[in-house]
RNA sequence: GCCCAGAUAGCUCAGUCGGUAGAGCAGAGGACUGAAAAUCCUCGUGUCGCUGGUUCGAUUCCGGCUCUGGGCA
């Protein structure tokens, strides 16, 4: 019986000190960060995803972060897929791996490592499928998927066209649904022995650390970041120019908006993500343990291991 | 000082041919298992500026007042 190996979780919606925690508890525990962020995880977007200072990522090794460049279409799979084998490759260096990140749906793909059925993605099905959304209505879609596989279909809404297209795009790729898939995912018990600490503040000091940010984001040159992304040929409809912050910014560049209101567009985006964060938290993720997020270092580091069974 | 237009939910506004009102945004809550910083769902009672009048009944019509735009002097 190979016994679980131990893992440290740093969670907690955006601007909430994740970082700062993250890098302070690896300097004590002397180990070294898996981030799970969806969009730090792209070359060239720095200022806009508020990733570690350079300094801090010499200082405290780093994985995950400027894994891709922007043109890459990262994917909870492929994610899971690098991540993992950077974890095992801390734990053999016989550490304790901090995976640190706001990107919930990541942190569970690591935490349980779920299965993501590997497929190729067959472009042209899903293609079709938006095309029949677009010309038949994302009703008529959802009924394509209610016949295909009801169970789904009912827990799917007929406006989520995104989720009914996976549904059926999984269907046809695996015979299975994708309901029954995500039922035994769901099941599953955790192969690592964890602690996953959210960081938690009163929700107005979330918002206004986020306006706060935004503004500061917008001082170093957040404008100039995206100006040169799209001079290296990155374009708007790029996964990675969805983030948060660049298609505003985008939009202003292209005449849309003025600048000040593309800062309001980003700081309310942010504030609504961070509310997502949070019910993701909340009802996502098993074994969650709220932390003040003014937690001293000491503290965590103590309450961490102690968690673990490890002291 | 005069004329015109406004004054309705935190914000922007719609509406009621007189029977106490509704959208978008904000805000709140939720879903999510190969796009997740994405995608999607649910939730709207507020002296309808104040004050008289007409009326069974006024936020809606009429008068006055206050405030805010714009115009004329």
């Amino acid at each position: 019986m190979g016994e679980k190996k131990p893992l440290i979780i740093i969670g907690g919606a955006t601007a909430t000190g994740k970082t700062a925690l993250s890098l302070e508890l690896a300097r004590v525990l002397e180990t070294e960060i898996v981030s799970a962020d969806s969009m730090q995880v792209y070359k060239y977007m720095d200022v806009g995803t508020a990733k570690p200072a350079k300094a801090e990522l010499e200082a405290v090794r780093h994985y995950m972060i400027d894994e891709f460049p922007p043109d890459y279409e990262c994917s909870a799979a492929g994610f899971k897929e690098r991540a993992k084998a950077y974890i095992s490759g801390i734990h053999e260096k016989g550490k304790i791996p901090i995976i640190a990140g706001g990107t919930g749906f990541y942190l569970n793909a690591l935490i349980f490592d779920t299965d993501f059925t590997k497929t190729d993605t067959n472009k042209e099905y899903r293609e079709y499928l938006y095309g029949v959304a677009r010309k038949e209505g994302a009703y008529f879609l959802h009924k394509m998927l209610e016949k295909a596989d009801p169970e789904s279909a009912a827990a799917i809404h007929a406006n989520n066209v995104k989720r009914a297209v996976r549904a059926l795009e999984f269907l046809r790729q695996t015979g299975e649904p994708i309901s029954t898939h995500n039922r035994r995912e769901a099941q599953k018990e955790s192969p690592y022995n964890y602690v996953f600490f959210a960081l938690n503040m009163p929700r107005a000091e979330i918002y206004s650390r986020i306006n706060e940010r935004v503004d500061k984001m917008l001082e170093s040159g957040l404008v100039r970041e995206v100006e040169g992304l799209l001079a290296r040929g990155y374009y708007k409809s790029l996964t990675s120019m969805q983030g948060l912050g660049y298609k505003e910014i985008i939009k202003f560049l292209e005449g849309e908006i003025s600048l000040p209101e593309a800062a309001e567009l980003i700081k309310r985006a942010t504030r609504n993500f961070a509310k997502r964060q949070l019910t993701w938290l909340a009802h996502k993720s098993p074994g969650v343990v709220w932390k003040d997020a003014k937690i001293k270092v000491a503290e965590a580091a103590e309450t961490a291991l102690k968690d673990l069974g490890l002291s």
